[in-house]
DNA sequence: GACAATGCATCCATTATGGATATAATCCAT
DNA sequence: ATGGATTATATCCATAATGGATGCATTGTC
């Protein structure tokens, strides 16, 4: 991640849109968003720490996530993030090439047909 | 791709999916796949010679495609793939893992509730 | 208190990508 | 038919992106 700034359109990566999907479930710290990102792809998918804390720096310096008070006392080594409405908007936008692309999967049959 | 093989799992590259998804639409040569990736993304994806010719190589040594004799006689220079059973098979995993990410992004209100 | 798990950060080797370059065939307009 | 645009593949190189190692400190558990 040596580019100042994330394209402002898709493709995102997949590291990046995964991070923004766990934010838009909520508000979470580095950790558990990394956490949450093996268990929702059943460890298919894990981040490695240094893609994670450099996409979360980067996402943050681009504002399409803010670092946020966390209103846990216990824990002051973590660093809390919420999803900006610029980083939400974003993630939709990705959400939407990746909904057309199963479309057409689904459409050459590598994906049964929607049932009705 | 200095690897011998892409990795049996998901998650592919964005690039291998593409071109899988492309042949899923039946046997056309690289140059035609390149070409299908931008239109079908609406130029938002790109595929540049190195990663596009790199990666059907790679492609074809792990079986995944298979360059096939094409019936087209008047252009000798053009290399005319097909996706085997096994690649198919690794493009449905693929899909799905896509499926499941585009299912979480609905939940989550990136994406509308689907029609019913 | 020992030990594992949590939590963040940075560095480095590896991998993946895009663009430049090269080469050649085909298509099309004139 | 000729000249230029497009098609078509291949390889090289600089850059970008990733994962894993390492380090270090805190929190949870037995």
């Amino acid at each position: 991640m040596s580019r100042s700034e994330h394209p402002e359109t898709p493709p995102l990566s997949a590291a990046t849109f995964h991070i923004l999907l766990a934010l838009a479930g909520g508000d979470r710290h580095g950790y558990a968003i990394g956490k949450e990102v093996e268990e929702q792809t059943a460890g298919a998918v894990s981040l490695g720490p240094g893609t994670l804390y450099r996409i979360l720096k980067q996402l943050t310096i681009d504002a399409w996530i803010a670092e946020i008070d966390s209103a846990d006392d216990e824990h002051e080594r973590r660093r809390t993030y919420r999803l900006t409405s610029r980083g939400r908007a974003i993630a939709q936008a990705e959400a939407r090439r990746l909904d057309a692309l199963v479309s057409v999967a689904r459409a050459r049959r590598l994906l049964p047909a929607l049932a009705r």
